[in-house]
DNA sequence: GGTGTAGCCATACGGCGTATGACCGGACGA
DNA sequence: TCGTCCGGTCATACGCCGTATGGCTACACC
């Protein structure tokens, strides 16, 4: 049996099994499943069949593996396209960005965690950032405000809004539990239960509908800003 | 020698040379010392004299201890108190608070990661929330304008911004080092140059005033939120 | 004086990231 | 055709981590 010339050979090396892309779209894969805890370097080595330390041929380490799966998906947040002749006033132009930031983050929830976790922003993320300053820039905002505009922004900018405390404590719980729990606090912080009970109970607000929300915390700082602007411009 | 009595001793127990307050103590200092990950219960029990297992008749989890880390820099928040017969503007009430929050949470940086790393919000944390619901109510906001508002006031309401991305990569980098790099980003993300320079030069900003970027974000929200509430109460 | 037990400790297990160095097999020049 | 080289893979090991398990000690109390 002659040595099969094998064709199917990456072009950098001939018998190269692995290549960064493979390991960084398996490590993406896992973190969907997993969160961005369940990968490691050994349970990914395990998954491609590989030693764990042939990882490191590809991969300096994993913090730079954390960062590409990071890159990866804000590389992939694009807005929607503005129709031929449409224009667009530029907190509108902005909302659709950050809406489709948003989008695109929703797929991948450990983003987050890994964007905090990195020390310094990639250049992806810088150029997501350029975009947002873009729009400010041709919207009329000096540099002052869009300074200002890039921190009132915050994490919206990069379409996720912290969820540190989900309005009620555990919605999916029992109702039965639930409404013991309410009872217990009704002495202690009665406008947390008051909210719960309105949140949770078919009351005025059937539970809580994220996307309206973060329209919500949006429209405050866009409308905000604008009026910064036009203060700005007739000063 | 008689047995000695020793008078120094808990309450629960005789010779117990470690108590969770203790132990509570040394991990904080520690996390403000070393960081968050700078704790592990190893290097605690190194530091009490102790071996590490013996933190676990005190403390069920390291979980647990990070939570109780974190309710105690909670719980250390004070507003400023309103001086006799002084009467506040809700908006105003809430940005003493709100800054109060900050005040003390820079002092500990580490517990942003701690929040976040927890499950469920603590009690602690709910009553702060508490005291934030208590002062939308009392400013005439409806239950269905409070609940947009925890979530525009977003992480705000816990006294700090996101870092995720400082204005320029490393500000205190060799000056000429982030010339050149501003040269390189010129082409592919000029705004974000443009916003750098202005930054770091002695330029229009000189620098970036923590303080006054989270002042204006929350008088962004603060203001949007008292737009909306007189809405409602006229609507 | 005997017993119960709170508090502390020693050991061990399974995980992690990764440094180090051996090995193997195709590529390529002689 | 052979020898050499080296990119890619693998085995082993180190030092961390959280914590389950179970033994030891010395005081409190009967």
């Amino acid at each position: 049996m002659a040595r099969r010339p094998d064709p199917t050979r990456t072009a950098t090396r001939p018998t190269a099994r692995l290549s960064f892309d493979t390991i960084l779209a398996a490590a993406i894969a896992m973190a969907d499943r997993d969160g961005l805890d369940g990968v490691s370097m050994r349970r990914l080595g395990l998954e491609l069949g590989v030693n764990p330390m042939s990882l490191y041929h590809h991969v300096r380490d994993k913090d730079a593996l954390v960062d590409a799966m990071a890159d990866a998906v804000i590389g992939q947040i694009t807005p929607d396209p503005v129709e031929a002749g449409e224009s667009l006033p530029w907190t509108e132009e902005l909302r659709r960005l950050i809406t489709a930031s948003r989008r695109t983050m929703i797929g991948h929830p450990w983003t987050v965690k890994a964007l905090q976790q990195r020390s310094a922003a990639s250049a992806v993320t810088l150029q997501h950032i350029d975009r947002v300053l873009g729009i400010l820039r041709r919207g009329g905002c000096s540099v002052t405000l869009r300074h200002h505009a890039m921190h009132a922004l915050g994490s919206q900018i990069l379409g996720y809004t912290q969820g540190l405390y989900s309005d009620a404590p555990d919605v999916r719980a029992d109702p039965a539990v639930l409404a013991a729990q309410f009872r217990t606090w009704a002495a202690t912080m009665p406008d947390v239960v008051e909210l719960g009970r309105a949140a949770t109970h078919d009351g005025a607000l059937g539970g809580c509908d994220d996307d309206a929300e973060f329209a919500f915390s949006l429209d405050l700082v866009l409308e905000g800003l604008e009026r910064r602007r036009s203060a700005e411009a007739q000063g």
